[in-house]
DNA sequence: CCGCCCGTTTGATCCACGTCAACGTGCCCG
DNA sequence: CGGGCACGTTGACGTGGATCAAACGGGCGG
């Protein structure tokens, strides 16, 4: 983005700096002050480059550290033994993957990149050591996995309780609202996964999906060409979450 | 348990004590060294006792404290606007509440006691201050947490593909693996939920839960008397998890 | 000890979504 | 520029689990 290497790389060893990064505000270094933001400097060792669809870390995978999306798109899924996956998550820029591997040392899902996509790596020893020190960062490291816990909680709702239409509704107004606090249009997206890759996060057949979108247009809610998204009426979206339940 | 007071109380200003608790093993004092300990015993200012089908805090109480639990056994829901409620969690002893409320200050969802039950107050205040000086504990936590985000991404994973056989099987592992970790049986225990209950934390209706219960007794795998559970065949129920897929 | 009530079981029917299949469509690579 | 291919759409049909309904059973209060 600042500059393009006139090597390829796939692990730059270029200095982060979360003191000029325009992302601090949805980030680990929300309210720190400005000595503390400099030590936050030091312990971000690293970027990483991660291409599209290749594989930040896997299932297996020992874990050392968490990353923070500096641009970009991942996924993350889980795999049972039979062969069957499913989405757990999207995660776009400002947002912490890898809190998966801290309970057992070892990553439990697959991150991959949706599109070509850049990362900061923190070592996670050394996050535990800092936070020890800085007050706030520690907090803020407590909220982002508290906001973690949130909205799994919120998923288990929509694939518990939720049918098809009301579940891609929520995930279209969920995009929208991630994208505006980064500062894009509310009404209009690019999604960078396809039909079955929502399905999968969505508990549905890409089919469902797929027919799903067609409803919402041809009802004028959105409009839809490929993976560009449209939300011409988002009131009326709302309200398809939370009346019609069928009891 | 250990003394029944003449005075019925609510919350019990009796001393906890972590260095005692026979439950340390799964718990925050996992791995702490004896000084460590008497910091934490102090740290725990309170237990509580919170009687079956009582709150032990509600969606939108304002966040002070974490619980571990010390005897009895919770769950947790979330309820939607509209009324439908998801049961997100059975929790038992040994296990922490309360996580969620750390990202906004408020509770995101409701705690019950499904019986009599007996919790530590951890003040969250208190909690960060002491992680600052103890690693062991900081560590301890930060794995709580990330264990209860795998956790769910389990759970997403079968809300999102199991068929309902298969999530009541997995279920039911799942509460055998957890009771064996306390001492208990591993084949024979009392649930402690309705089957209401354990349909709404699997996606399930109370009536789909009864048959698939019923349909275990009959082939064999279990053996049901009201909530009364006996698991006949381990290695056969582990297998209706993996092998049927649909595809 | 009886009767009520909540939780549970079981049966009959329905329907939302999965499945299977065919056809479009944008895009990359030769 | 054209052919292949992954992705997406749409239709016809099947089915797992929801829904509706009725009856059962066990625990508790009177």
């Amino acid at each position: 983005m600042q500059q393009k290497a006139a090597i390829p790389v796939t692990i730059g060893h270029l200095k982060s700096a979360c003191s000029q990064c325009n992302l601090r505000e949805l980030c680990l270094p929300y309210g720190l002050s400005n000595p503390e933001l400099e030590l936050l400097d030091e312990m971000v060792g690293t970027r990483r480059k991660i291409k599209r669809h290749t594989h930040l870390y896997r299932s297996g995978d020992s874990f050392e550290a968490i990353y923070a999306i500096r641009a970009g798109f991942f996924k993350t899924d889980v795999l049972l033994e039979d062969g069957r996956d499913q989405v757990t998550g999207f995660q776009m820029a400002g947002e912490i993957l890898g809190l998966d591997g801290i309970s057992t040392e070892h990553h439990s899902c697959n991150a991959v990149a949706l599109e070509d996509s850049d990362v900061c790596v923190i070592p996670f020893a050394k996050l535990e050591e800092l936070s020890r020190q800085v007050t706030a960062l520690q907090h803020n490291f407590h909220k982002v996995m508290s906001r973690e816990i949130v909205r799994d909680h919120g998923l288990m709702m929509l694939l518990g309780t939720m049918r098809a239409e009301e579940r891609l509704a929520a995930f279209l107004l969920n995009m929208s609202q991630r994208f505006v606090a980064r500062g894009y249009s509310q009404q209009e997206f690019h999604l960078r996964m396809t039909r079955e890759e929502i399905g999968s996060y969505l508990g549905l057949k890409l089919e469902t999906v797929s027919r799903a979108f067609s409803k919402f247009q041809d009802e004028g809610y959105i409009s839809v060409q490929q993976k560009h998204i449209r939300i011409i009426d988002i009131p009326g979206m709302r309200k398809l979450l939370n009346h019609q339940s069928p009891e």
